[in-house]
RNA sequence: GGCUCAGUAGCUCAGUGGUAGAGCAGGGGACUCAUAAGCCCUUGGUCGCGUGUUCAAAUCACGCCUGAGCCA
């Protein structure tokens, strides 16, 4: 198997600090960090990007509620996102955050090359605003009182000021080649599908610039004016390509991690990504970016989560409930990446008992005390390359490799995991059928071991494909196979290639087990309550 | 209002013309290396509704219902 070996960018969102993280949020941070974690081990440079949204009206006015500086605000919240990607067991490599002076830097610098290709011009800008959404809305959409159907409990206020524009209508056409040419540029189709109708009705441009309002850059060719949020917070995906250290520089910024390679999003922004933000490059002359893949929701219970309903999930909650690699797993094995997920603990607490408790764990648990018993706690014997190739685990493990490579690229996380469980039953079926123990008495030593090496093999190679997801069970299991690493360093694709440890039959026999501890507790379901 | 997607077992979903499938959950059994886990067997579905096309429809067409989404 090859790999390619240029560099690898991928950004979550910039988060908009108007509140704490919530569960979406972390969907995507997860998501995007198990398609980094891949890519660390096949040895590819990676750099993944997360960061805050600071600036726009929304947090000025929520700042003044709370009585406290807008930076402080900001502080507060951004530590609470930092803290929360900590529990998550996140390796981001940079994170960005609007309110920086060099992202500043960075944006006068774009603004100025769009300035001078004339694709910014000022303008009169009426019609109702929504601060909360921080966009113009049509007066037919809105709900009585002039409510926002997105935020109901909300006003609209009047405005008519003179804002810039960017010419987004200039591209209409360059845009449409670009979704042409390049089929897989918005994935999944139903998000592509949705753009291409949007721009298929005709662009208009969209204003950068708000008056009034002090939480922002200034343009810089009219300090009257500040820069809208999306036009700002886009190019902390620029801003961030460059070390916190350097002096920002636009051309040193796309260097060595430029284009991107894939922005990961939810459903909700998509417009900003797919139209909006290719045509700002375009504007500034920079290469695409390789994908922008947008999620879908998730729901609790079925329901749509909200704080009117206060149905909400707390992430931090759940995480310091169950852990960081439980979280992880459910939500990038049972839902489907792109389509709308569900939450259920109930669902929750079966997903992890039968695929992480019962199967993968104590497959693992059972096979190391047996080792330990019959094979004086070492790796047993066997020489993999004289099994068969009808071997059951052995024909299955020489192909998991590819399958799981595959999917983690085309970001089916759900399929990952499903094809590496199976190789997991497959092994506790192995286990049952070939009865080791029953070998074990009638004094069948080879063979004894020659079943166990296998099973452990097979649960070797399941820890590491799934360490992009689980990485820390990925440590425990490696741990407990006699192994000294740490999935959670940066290099462990050099110590651990993908081309080699994702193969079938390259643990060592005669290396010393580690003692056999539970890698997962089962969680007890709670009392049904009626 | 226009357009898109979805509706299959209690739950999550696969199945796109030829005798309804998987995993989980539920029930039973044999085993004993193991986290009362694993293995084997099993209950369970007029495939949203209706009409049509066809020798044959979950699958195709039309209509309807429900849910989600896009329409700056």
């Amino acid at each position: 198997m090859t790999f390619n070996a240029a560099p690898f960018a991928i950004t979550t969102p910039l988060y908009y600090v108007n509140d704490l993280p919530h569960i979406g949020s972390a969907y995507t941070t997860i998501a995007a960090d198990v398609v980094a974690r891949f890519h660390r081990l096949t040895g590819r440079p990676v750099l993944m990007i997360t960061g805050t949204d600071e600036h726009g009206q929304k947090i000025l006015r929520t700042a003044e509620e709370r009585g406290i500086s807008p930076q402080d605000h900001c502080d507060q919240v951004v530590a609470g996102f930092e803290s929360l990607w900590q529990k998550l067991n996140i390796q981001w490599d940079r994170f960005i955050r609007t309110t920086s002076p060099r992202h500043e830097g960075i944006v006068r610098e774009f603004f100025q090359r769009v300035w001078e290709k004339g694709d910014i011009y000022q303008g009169q800008q009426q019609g109702w605003y929504c601060v909360s959404c921080e966009e113009f809305k049509e007066e037919r959409d809105l709900l009585d009182d002039h409510r926002c159907p997105l935020h109901p409990n909300k006003t609209v206020e009047w405005r008519d000021e003179q804002n810039y524009f960017f010419r987004l209508s200039s591209y209409q056409e360059k845009l449409e080649q670009l979704y042409a040419e390049r089929p897989d540029f918005i994935q999944p189709e139903t998000r592509r599908n949705e753009v291409l109708s949007f721009v298929k009705r005709g662009l208009q441009d969209f204003s950068i610039s708000r008056v009034n309002l002090d939480w922002g850059f200034p343009v810089p060719t009219d300090p009257d004016h500040t820069l809208y949020v999306w036009f700002d917070a886009l190019l902390g995906y620029v801003t961030a390509l460059q070390e916190s250290g350097e002096d920002p520089n636009l051309a040193e910024a796309v260097a060595t991690w430029w284009p991107i390679n894939i922005h990961l999003i939810g459903k909700d922004i998509l417009r900003f990504h797919a139209v909006y933000w290719p045509a700002m490059l375009m504007s500034a002359e920079l290469p695409m970016p390789g994908r922008v893949f947008g999620h879908g929701f998730l729901t609790k219970d079925g329901l749509k989560m909200g704080k009117s309903l206060g149905n909400t999930l707390d992430p931090v909650e759940l995480v310091d409930k169950y852990g960081a690699d439980a979280v992880r797993y459910y939500f990038l094995r049972e839902i489907e990446f792109g389509k709308d997920g569900d939450f259920n603990e109930t669902r929750f607490i079966n997903v992890l008992n039968a695929d992480l408790a019962n199967d993968l764990g104590n497959l693992l648990n059972r096979t190391i005390k047996m080792a330990a018993r019959y094979c004086g706690g070492k790796v047993p014997s066997a020489d993999p390359m004289a099994l068969t190739d009808d071997h059951r685990l052995k024909s299955m493990g020489e192909t998991l490799g590819n399958t799981v490579a595959e999917a983690y690229q085309q970001l089916k996380f759900s399929q990952a995991c499903s094809a590496v469980l199976a190789l997991v039953q497959a092994s506790n079926k192995f286990l049952d059928e070939e009865a080791p123990w029953s070998r074990f008495k009638q004094g069948k030593q080879a063979e004894t071991e020659s079943v166990l090496y296998a099973v452990l093999e097979s649960v070797r190679l399941a820890a590491y494909l799934l360490s992009p997801v689980v990485p820390g069970l990925s440590n425990e299991i490696y741990r407990q196979l006699g192994y000294a690493v740490n999935f959670n360093q940066r290099t462990i694709g050099d110590q651990l290639s993908f081309a080699e440890q994702s193969t079938w039959g390259v643990l060592p026999s005669g290396q010393p087990l580690g003692d056999a501890q539970p890698i997962f507790q089962r969680i007890e379901l709670p009392e049904a309550t009626a």
